[in-house]
Parts: structure tokens; C-alpha cells; sequence
DNA sequence: TCATTTACATACAATGATGTATGTTTCTTG
DNA sequence: CAAGAAACATACATCATTGTATGTAAATGA
């Protein structure tokens, strides 16, 4: 008598594969909802309902597994899928921004980001993951602005306003209990969409 | 012989004021270069040179030292001294924010407001300083700035903005290592003033 | 000045987290 | 269809942190 059905059975890589997303995942839902410093190997095998033995066999140790879980939330929320065509106007990308960053992923993202500075050890094992992260809102990386923003320092300055205006409304998310919309969000998105208008049109004229 | 000499003798309120001072202190430097979670009773006892009997005996627990702490650094630098003259322009209001964002301190506020979003008894004991902390960035309260944004919806919503806008260059300097200054934040700066001014201007007409 | 209270230190017990060592099961491969 | 390896579970030893209990020195006040 097998104690696995046919349905069980399944490549090893395959195991691997899943058992890792679902660590993964157990990660980065344990920073959003219980933070980093509650986010313990006990707790994200809890919520993934795995042994630690299976953490361990995958990540040599915490720090490994959070910066998967960092690198993983990146290439889900802010780089896949694949964006290429650029943008048709300097609104569309306040639009796209906002719409990634009000995701409750981005707390885990700012979570681990003060844990990094705050912990050599993981600094290191995260700077790759980091450095990657930072050109999401580079202008030189952004190829899909550079027609846009062109050679304008006007444009450019109200570029980097604008992230740190994002950046904003999303810490005020994350520190709102039950991450829910705050009232003034839309109002805000509404005049930075209202003067990055202003601000193309006077420096194509 | 006596143990002590007449200098080291000080009446037990003054003691008392001192210890409490110190162990204050001691938090927000932890958490501002430690962080919340490498911000135990053991490290601040340490920072501050004492025991951590001393800490019990003035603080029930860590949540209860995390409260007065932030009680502290509102009071220091976002409250106090007093200010109370109306800002002259919606520009010397951001030179006036922006002064008391960018001090490390802000570091240690964003790190107690995720951990109270995180830990329900944290958040408990933290409400009174939070709710009190809100209210320096609402328009309602903020009676030297009422007559500058008036009645004006445009110059409501851009206040918003440029509150999320400095609070996103503050977090970008608390994720910096080191806490440096950021090449871009005069930049950024100095186009918020800009646009302040041009939204007045607008408003007035 | 002496009893009492306050301020602070030392010692302790309990808990929780971490990484490792060692099993057991499931797949792969010759 | 057997080694052997990979996937995963269990058990363990260690360390850090917490709150409390208890002890001692300093200050108060009658």
C-alpha cells in the first residue's frame, strides 16, 4: 500500500520549486501584516505550514529567505510583467507608480529596507536586491521615460518629486492600521497628475 | 566616611528626572541606529550605563519606555519651542517642516509607527502620542497655516502633497546608510517651493 | 536620627528564536 | 529495482530577551 496517490507524485524540482514560492510568499505576507521584527523562521513556517526543517533545507538562514522574499516581491510588483512600451504621458506613469505602490507588498519592501540598514549581516546579503530596486525609480534606468522627461531639469526635478510623493502616500498606507486607503490619497494623486500636466506643457513651450 | 560627596547628592525628584531623561534618550538613539527590533531593554541599558533594574523601576515595560520616548521626540523637535506666529509663506512652512523631518529622530518615529502598526499592545500604549503626532500635519490644526490655504481646495490638496512629499524624502533618508543627505532632496525641495508658490499665486487670482 | 520610602542593582526563571544534527520519506538514476 | 540523493520532519543545544523577585544604597520626614 503507497501512502502517496498518483496525484501527489511530483518531480523533485518541482517540489523544490513550489515549496520555495511558498516560503516565499509565508515571507512576505508575515512583513506585511506582522513586520519584520515578528517575522521569525517560526512564524513564516507557520503561516507556509511547513516544518523549519524545509526553511532550512532551502535558505541557510533567515536572511537568505528574506532577501529571496525581496527579490521575488520586486520582479512581481515593480518590474514583471514585462513593461516596455514607454509612456504616453507623464500622468500614465504617476498612474502605473501609484497602482504598484499602494500595494500592501511595498510594506514588506519598506519593512526590510530599514531592517537592512539596521543589520549589517542582512544589508549585504539584500544590497543586490536593492540596488535593483532603486533603478525602478532611476530616470536613466527608465527608459520608458527619457522621451518624456527629456533634458528638462524642470521635468526631471518634478520626476524625482513625484516618486517621493508616492513614496509618501505609500508609508502612510503601511502605517495605517488595516492598510486600508487613506482619505486625502486620491486628492493628492489628483493634483501630482495636475501638475506634472502643467509642468510637461511649459517646458515644451 | 561617607560613600558620597556632597556633589553626587541630589534630592530624589531630580534623580528620578534624570534617569527617566537618560533611559529616554538612550530609545531614540537606539532606534534610530539599532532600530526597533535591535531595541531591547538590554541594548538601551547599556547605551544609557545603567541597569536594567533602573529601567523597571521607571518604565513597566519597553512598550511603556517606546511610549515615552515618542511622547519625547514629538515634544522635541516637532512641537516644541513653541511656534506659534503664522508662517509668512506656504515656502517657509516647507523650509520649517523640512528642517525638523530630515533630523535623525524622524528615523526613530517611522520605526515605532510600524511597530505599533505590527504589535496591537505597542499600538495601544502608543495612540495618545500618535493621535497627538497626526495632528502637526492636519490643515484643522494647524492654526499658523490657515490663513495661507484658506478656503482654497487647490491649495488644501497641495498642502497634502507636499506633506507626503517630505515625509517620502524623510524615509529615503532614514533607509540611507548613515542618514546622509540625499543628492536629489535640495532638488526636490526646492521645486516644492516652487510650486507653492505658483499655486498661491493662482489661488489668490 | 531613625523608620520609611524611593531609587537602583543583582539574580533568577521562563520563553522564544536560531542554527544544527539526525532521522524518514520521496524521487532519481544507473 | 536497488543505491543514492534530494526533500522534508524531528529533536536538540544555545543564546537572547523578558519580566519579576529580591537585595542594597540613598533620600525623606517625623
Amino acid at each position: 500500500m503507497r501512502s502517496t496517490t498518483a496525484r501527489d507524485r511530483r518531480t523533485q524540482a518541482d517540489r523544490s520549486c513550489e515549496m520555495r514560492a511558498r516560503l516565499v510568499q509565508a515571507t512576505v505576507e508575515s512583513l506585511v501584516d506582522s513586520g519584520y521584527a515578528r517575522t521569525t523562521t517560526v512564524e513564516v513556517c507557520r503561516r507556509a505550514g511547513v516544518t523549519r526543517g524545509a526553511l532550512h533545507h532551502h535558505f541557510a538562514d533567515l536572511p537568505d529567505l528574506l532577501a529571496a522574499a525581496m527579490s521575488d516581491t520586486y520582479e512581481r510588483f515593480f518590474l514583471s510583467p514585462a513593461r516596455t512600451r514607454p509612456f504616453a504621458s507623464l500622468e500614465a506613469w504617476i498612474d502605473d507608480a501609484w497602482t504598484r505602490l499602494r500595494q500592501p507588498a511595498f510594506k514588506a519592501v519598506i519593512e526590510v529596507w530599514l531592517a537592512a540598514r539596521n543589520e549589517p549581516a542582512l544589508g549585504r546579503k539584500l544590497r543586490p536586491a536593492i540596488e535593483r530596486y532603486k533603478q525602478v525609480f532611476s530616470i536613466e534606468a527608465s527608459a520608458r521615460l527619457t522621451s518624456l522627461i527629456g533634458s528638462s531639469p524642470e521635468v526631471q526635478a518634478f520626476y524625482r518629486l513625484a516618486c517621493e510623493t508616492l513614496i509618501g502616500l505609500a508609508l502612510g498606507r503601511a502605517t495605517t492600521p488595516g492598510g486600508r486607503a487613506l482619505d486625502h490619497e486620491a486628492v493628492v494623486v489628483d493634483m501630482l497628475k495636475g501638475l506634472a500636466r502643467r509642468i510637461v506643457r511649459q517646458a515644451a513651450a
